[in-house]
DNA sequence: TCTTTTATTTCGGCGTCCGAAAAAATGTTG
DNA sequence: CAACATTTTTTCGGACGCCGAAATAAAAGA
């Protein structure tokens, strides 16, 4: 209700529904079109039109009929997106690791590769030149045009802002406030934005099913450290400056165990590998390492001297559950949330970690409100990093490049 | 991006913004109205033609120039929405007692009357007809037509349904779940919604500042219990059944003491009136009275004991603001605030609730995180919870049914 | 009184939507 | 196999709301 609405706002509004149910539903034809979008038959001719002249979508290649049985009358056009319309990379940063993928516009991933680069000791700012050039490299390497890649997405882990294009904290990186997008954008002429790594999870979650996660719900992440993405009323809440929610630096003790951050009973420091780790060994204040991967086969022993028993082990993972379990439920009493998604390395031990969670959580939140939400784990997916950045990636062309349409100002050009 | 666009939604949006403009600036000339919505003067013309045919707006009486020394040319007409277009009610519950308020459209309040009602005994049943009641009455003595009021708004504190319109839960009422809409709309025929009290101070904050308030952030209210109002994104944060934050039931320490509502450790159980004389008084775990509203003065008393350096007192206060500081705290981890505001009668000890709620604030919270927060109490306005019912109101008015316009379906009937 | 200045209205054009009718493309049937 | 039935898609004319430009209105100043 901020924009005055005009001719050009119904445009952009209605090929962006448009282009919206064809990315949902991977294949429509124009009745079907209107009946989603509410659009009449006439309309829906006129904006395919336009979209199929500009090369955005196209009509599915040859009669070829789908599964369904051909009933009579004029048989259905499929439409779809164009996956040639454009392309764009989405870039995973980890600790001495980026991973660069590159999709097409229906969302395909049509290439992807790992490569080693220091993270660690980069410098603030060599590090965004660096990773342009990665993906300079890369586009050269797989014969892609720069000019055909129109965005380009960053995950992070920590806080970046987005406003600025800058990865503000991340673990595994010594330097604050790294440029990311500003020397990207200099240095390749592709816009590119930054995202925190749990929100791009969330916007793969609506993503991957639009109707459940209309409302409000949240995606919690365990493993190296404790993070989350949240969603409010469909879409990813970002803060002020575009970062993402401190689930992890939330407050669950006053005066717990240290954290990484340097402060004292944080969620993070009961449930992070290394927390649960020191737990086990009873050294909760002990100062947590500063690079603090753990690797996967300690995580894996601690888990099994658990199993069979071993008192310390076992109360480590009951902490780290109630930590998260009490957290959740001090979040919900304030934003209800209907759906509650667990996922991320920590979640291999949940078997250990949940009950715990499930009764600080009930114990943490008033009855009412527990019997509106579920608690879910999911499969450890670490693909869900790269598949958010290409929702990420698509939606912001979608809504904020091509649904503007070219009109006459290309035309005349 | 839910909606298709047509002209339709056009003209509601635009028709929206000139109301909007309008009501908070009071009044104003047709061209800044054009700066203000972005709206062509053309445009403007035709939209302030209709509303003002409406009866909606009106130009200001005579040319009665306001401070404003006249320049040369055509002289400005002020345009200012037309108090007499329509009326509202707005009706506040509290324990045994109801406030009635009506206002006209301008949201100037005609008259406003407090009347006695059996609450806590009330049935769920008859509960709803009697508000009905109640405001038949009041329009009545004060020779109001039924068809001149096009919106009740009923503040209630506790939980809500505005979906169903009904009060959940409500200290104060031994019953559950009343229905109130319903009742009153059928009784009366005029368009009725429930809120809660937070909430709709949160509505009044946004009415008093958008400009301040169009980001993210919250009121809370301390007195007989602890409530809280959230803004998201310039809008108040309605969970899926459209009550209010549970911000007093947030869970403060696992076990702590016991809270009204049955479980151990909420916020309110360190900060409510109950819970701090409670504490005073060293019997933590007691039972809370079931009427647990305490006395003016006991409160006062209390304080004045602390002041002068009752030990016990004092730490019950210096209890109270640490629960508000953590919990406070973890809120903004998880969605960073720009505001908090402190209201209600809580406030009048603030001076010793407040150092222990900003130092357990700063504990729980990353630095960073920290800096872009800003605390501040403001003075106890038992209207700011009437102000944002009538807010509420003729935001709904205007937003849902003039911005609509009458078009030609209402001139062919 | 004439000029200058500023606010508002009028008018014609544009873009997008829609409904109705036409056209297209296929299955069904005698 | 030709005429019909059925369904999808396109075409066409009309409506609505916006806009820019020009016209009109209403005052101050010369």
């Amino acid at each position: 209700m901020r924009e005055k609405a005009d001719s050009d706002l119904v445009r952009r509004q209605n090929r962006s529904l448009v282009l919206d149910a064809l990315r949902q539903h991977g294949s429509m034809a124009r009745t079907e079109l209107g009946r989603h979008t509410g659009l009449s038959p006439a309309s829906i001719t006129s904006i395919s039109g336009q979209l199929i002249a500009e090369g955005l979508i196209k009509e599915q290649d040859g009669a070829i009929v789908i599964g369904i049985r051909q009933r009579r009358g004029r048989p259905l056009v499929q439409l779809e997106i164009n996956p040639a319309a454009t392309n764009i990379v989405v870039v995973k940063l980890s600790i001495d690791g980026i991973e660069l993928v590159l999709a097409d516009f229906s969302g395909a991933i049509a290439a992807r590769e790992v490569q080693h680069i220091e993270t660690y000791d980069a410098n603030a700012h060599e590090f965004g030149p660096l990773v342009a050039g990665e993906i300079a490299a890369f586009l050269a390497k797989h014969k892609v045009k720069r000019s055909s890649v129109t965005r380009i997405s960053v995950a992070v882990q920590g806080v970046t802002n987005s406003q600025e294009g800058t990865i503000v904290w991340s673990p595994g990186m010594a330097a604050r406030n790294i440029p990311v997008c500003g020397p990207v954008i200099k240095l390749l002429g592709i816009p590119c934005a930054v995202a925190n790594d749990a929100n791009l999870m969330a916007e793969a979650l609506i993503g991957s099913d639009p109707q459940r996660f209309c409302g409000t719900s949240a995606i919690i992440f365990i493993g190296y450290g404790v993070g989350m993405g949240l969603i409010i009323n469909g879409q990813v809440y970002h803060g002020a400056t575009g970062s993402a929610s401190e689930f992890g630096h939330m407050n669950h003790v006053p005066g717990g165990p240290l954290c990484r951050c340097g402060r004292h009973g944080c969620i993070e420091a009961f449930a992070a590998d290394y927390a649960i780790v020191r737990m086990a060994r009873g050294e909760d204040n002990a100062a947590p390492p500063l690079n603090s991967r753990v690797p996967e086969d300690a995580m894996a022993e601690l888990e099994a001297r658990a199993r069979q028993g071993d008192k310390n082990a076992l109360r480590a993972f009951i902490k780290a559950g109630e930590a998260l379990g009490f957290g959740l439920a001090r979040i919900v009493s304030v934003i209800s949330l209907e759906h509650i998604m667990i996922a991320g390395p920590g979640t291999r031990a949940m078997a250990l970690i949940e009950p715990a969670l499930r009764c600080a959580f009930a114990e943490g939140l008033v009855a009412e409100l527990r019997r509106s939400v579920d608690i879910e784990t999911i499969p450890v997916h670490n693909d869900m990093i790269v598949r958010g950045g290409i929702e990420d990636a698509l939606h912001h062309l979608d809504r904020e490049v091509f649904a503007a349409g070219l009109s006459l100002t290309a035309e005349s050009a």
